[in-house]
RNA sequence: GGUCCGUUCGUCUAGGGGUUAGGACGUAUCCCUUUCACGGAUAAAACACGGGUUCGAUUCCCGUACGGACUACCA
C-alpha cells in the first residue's frame, strides 16, 4: 500500500494560535514536502463555546506570513470538505450510531449533578481513579443498564443523552509512535470518552478519527499532550474497521518555558519577556493585547529556522536553513523525545543572521518607512550607505533607523559621561583646526579622505589622533559609541561635519 | 494519587559499549580597531543517581530521583 502523503494541522479557533502550534504546523509542512505530499488544514471548532471571533482569521495569517500555507483548507477547499468541522457537524452522528450498532459504544444519560455525584463517590471510596469505566458504567444511567424501552422512550422524547465509547474491560492497546517506539497502555486503566456531546456535535476523539479516516490522513504528527489519548484513537480505528488505513503517529515533545516548569501556553503572553504568538493579538473579549514575533522584528525565515531546531536538528553541524533546504533536510527520526525549553537569545541569533543575509535595497524599506514615520525622509544614496554602517550591528529591523537617527539631525546635547572623560583642550584645538580644513576642502570627501585629513591636522596640531578620536566622534554624534566614524563623516559630507564641530565647540566647556 | 512520556554543558543539541564526549547560542578573556559591534582565537561548562550485563558503560537492562503531559459533554 502506498498512498499519497497527507498530513494536517488542526489547530482549533479559541485564540491566537502560539508557537508549540506553530511549530506543530511547520512540522507537518516540512514532512509533507519532503514526502512530496499534501498538507491540510483543518479547522477544529467542535466547542462552540469556546469559539474565538478572529481566531481562525489568525491563523491563516500567521500560517501565511511564514509561507507555510497549507494546500487544503477552509479557505482553499479540496476534495475532502468542508475542512471544518462545525461545516461537518451532519455527518459525525451516523458514525457514533455504527460504534453503537456494533457494541462499541453506547447512549449515557446522566447529567452533570449526577457525574459530579459518581466522582465524588469514588473519591470518597478512595477509588484511584474516579472515571466512567468499565466498572462505574455499571451504576450509571445508560443503554447499558436501563431497558431497551426506556433508552427509546428516552431518545424519542428528547431527553439529552451523549453517546460513550464502551471501553473493553481488559485488552492491550499498543501503539508504534514514530517519535517514542512503541507505546502500550492497558484499556482498564482508559475510561468511557464521551464521543458525541449533548449539543450533537462530535468531541475530539470521534472528529479527528472520522475526519482524518475521511481525509485520506496517512501521519499524525501532533503535540505530545495527545499521547495519553492516543490508545483510544487506536481502539476507534479499530472499532470502525479502519485499522489498514490507520495514520501513523508522532508526538512531538512539548516547548516549555524558559525555566524548565512546565509547557508553554497561550496564556503567557508576554511575561517570560518575549512574545509566544507569531503575531500581534488582541483578545476580543477581554481587551488583552499580546505581542506577536512579526511585529517584534523577527523575520519569518529566521523565526521558521529557529523553531525548526526547538526539537529537530539536521544532524550534522549547519544551522543556517531556508524553508526549502528545511522540507529537503527534514526527517521524523531525527526529532527528540525531550521537551524544549524555549530561547529567545537562539531567536535573537537567527535574526541577525537573516538580517545580514538581506540585500541593502530590501533594507532599506525598513529604515526609511520608520524614517518617514518620524516626519524625516532619507533619499536614497544617503539609505543605502547608512545600512552599509549598521548591517552587521543589528537584531532586527527596526535598529536601523533608531541607530541612524543621529545622521539626520545633529546632536542638540552631549553624553555628558562621556564628555566629563574624553572632551579637553587637545580635542578642541584639533576639532577647531579640522573644521577650517574641512571648510575649505572641495575634493571628493570619502572616509578614507575623511580619515588622511583628520590625521594630518592632528599631527600638525602635534596630538596623537587616538587621544582625541572619542572626544571627535562626541563632538559630531553626541554620543560615545557608534558605526565607523569616518563612514559617518562621508555620509554627513564635509559642512555638515564642519557645522557640527563649530556647534561642538561653542557648547562643550573644557574641564582644565 | 493514577496512567503515560522524558533526563548529555546554563540553553538547543551531536554521538554512542573503549572518544581529549563534538557543534551552536549565551558567558568570560584576548586579538582586530577611533568607540561599540562584526570577525578571529581561546576558556569555563554536560552524560541525574544506584544497581546490574560486560574485559569495559555516558551508551544496553532494571530500579530510584527529578521533570513533564494527561486524568472534562476542551481541544
Amino acid at each position: 500500500m502506498n498512498r499519497e502523503v497527507r498530513v494536517r494541522f488542526a489547530p482549533s479557533p479559541t485564540g491566537a494560535l502560539h508557537i508549540g502550534g506553530v511549530r506543530t504546523a511547520l512540522y507537518n509542512y516540512l514532512f509533507a514536502k519532503k514526502m512530496g505530499g499534501k498538507f491540510l488544514l483543518r479547522i477544529e471548532d467542535t466547542d462552540q463555546t469556546r469559539f474565538v471571533p478572529g481566531a481562525e482569521e489568525y491563523i491563516k495569517e500567521s500560517l501565511e506570513w511564514l509561507g507555510i500555507s497549507p494546500e487544503e483548507s477552509p479557505w482553499h477547499p479540496g476534495d475532502c470538505g468542508p475542512y471544518r468541522q462545525s461545516e461537518r457537524k451532519p455527518m459525525y452522528m451516523q458514525y457514533a450510531l455504527d460504534l453503537v450498532e456494533k457494541g462499541h459504544a453506547y447512549y449515557a444519560f446522566d447529567t452533570s449533578e449526577e457525574l459530579e455525584a459518581m466522582r465524588e463517590r469514588l473519591t470518597a471510596a478512595r477509588v484511584v481513579q474516579p472515571q466512567y469505566n468499565s466498572i462505574t458504567r455499571t451504576q450509571m444511567k445508560n443503554s447499558l443498564t436501563l431497558s431497551e424501552d426506556e433508552v427509546k422512550t428516552r431518545l424519542a422524547s428528547g431527553d439529552p443523552y451523549v453517546i460513550r465509547v464502551k471501553m473493553p474491560r481488559k485488552e492491550e492497546v499498543r501503539l508504534n509512535d514514530m517519535i517514542r517506539g512503541w507505546v502500550m497502555v492497558h484499556s482498564s486503566t482508559l475510561d468511557d470518552k464521551v464521543l458525541m456531546k449533548s449539543d450533537g456535535m462530535p468531541t475530539y476523539h470521534l472528529a479527528n478519527i472520522v475526519d482524518d479516516h475521511l481525509m485520506g490522513i496517512t501521519h499524525v504528527i501532533r503535540g505530545e499532550e495527545w499521547l495519553p489519548s492516543a490508545p483510544l484513537h487506536v481502539l476507534l480505528y479499530r472499532f470502525f474497521g479502519w485499522e489498514d488505513t490507520m495514520p501513523q503517529f508522532a508526538h512531538l515533545p512539548l516547548l516549555l518555558k524558559p525555566d524548565g516548569n512546565g509547557k508553554l501556553s497561550k496564556r503567557d503572553g508576554d511575561k517570560l519577556g518575549f512574545p509566544v504568538f507569531p503575531l500581534n493579538w488582541t483578545d476580543p473579549f477581554s481587551g488583552e493585547k499580546s505581542s506577536g514575533f512579526r511585529e517584534q522584528g523577527y523575520l519569518p525565515d529566521a523565526f521558521l529556522n529557529f523553531l525548526a531546531f526547538l526539537g529537530w536538528n539536521p544532524g550534522d553541524e549547519r544551522e543556517i536553513f531556508s524553508l526549502e533546504e528545511l522540507a529537503e533536510a527534514f526527517s521524523i527520526d531525527r526529532i527528540g523525545k525531550s521537551g524544549t525549553k524555549f530561547d529567545i537569545a537562539k531567536a535573537k541569533w537567527y535574526n541577525e543572521q537573516y538580517l545580514r543575509l538581506k540585500t541593502n535595497p530590501e533594507l532599506m524599506q525598513y529604515l526609511i518607512a520608520d524614517a518617514k514615520a518620524d516626519g524625516v525622509d532619507i533619499p536614497i544614496e544617503k539609505a543605502n550607505a547608512m545600512i552599509s554602517l549598521l548591517k552587521e550591528r543589528v537584531t532586527f529591523p527596526s535598529d536601523f533607523w533608531r541607530d541612524s537617527k543621529f545622521i539626520m539631525a545633529a546632536p542638540k546635547e552631549f553624553d555628558q559621561e562621556v564628555a566629563s572623560k574624553k572632551w579637553n583642550a587637545d580635542a578642541a584645538k584639533v576639532l577647531g583646526a579640522y573644521a577650517t580644513v574641512l571648510d575649505g576642502f572641495d575634493s571628493p570627501f570619502d572616509a578614507v579622505a575623511a580619515k588622511a585629513l583628520l590625521e594630518s591636522t592632528a599631527e600638525a596640531e602635534g596630538i596623537k589622533l587616538g587621544k582625541v578620536m572619542q572626544a571627535v566622534r562626541l563632538a559630531v554624534t553626541g554620543s560615545g559609541a557608534g558605526p565607523d566614524l569616518m563612514e559617518v563623516f562621508a555620509i554627513l559630507g564635509t559642512a555638515e561635519v564642519s557645522k557640527r564641530i563649530r556647534f561642538a565647540l561653542n557648547n562643550l566647556t573644557v574641564v582644565a
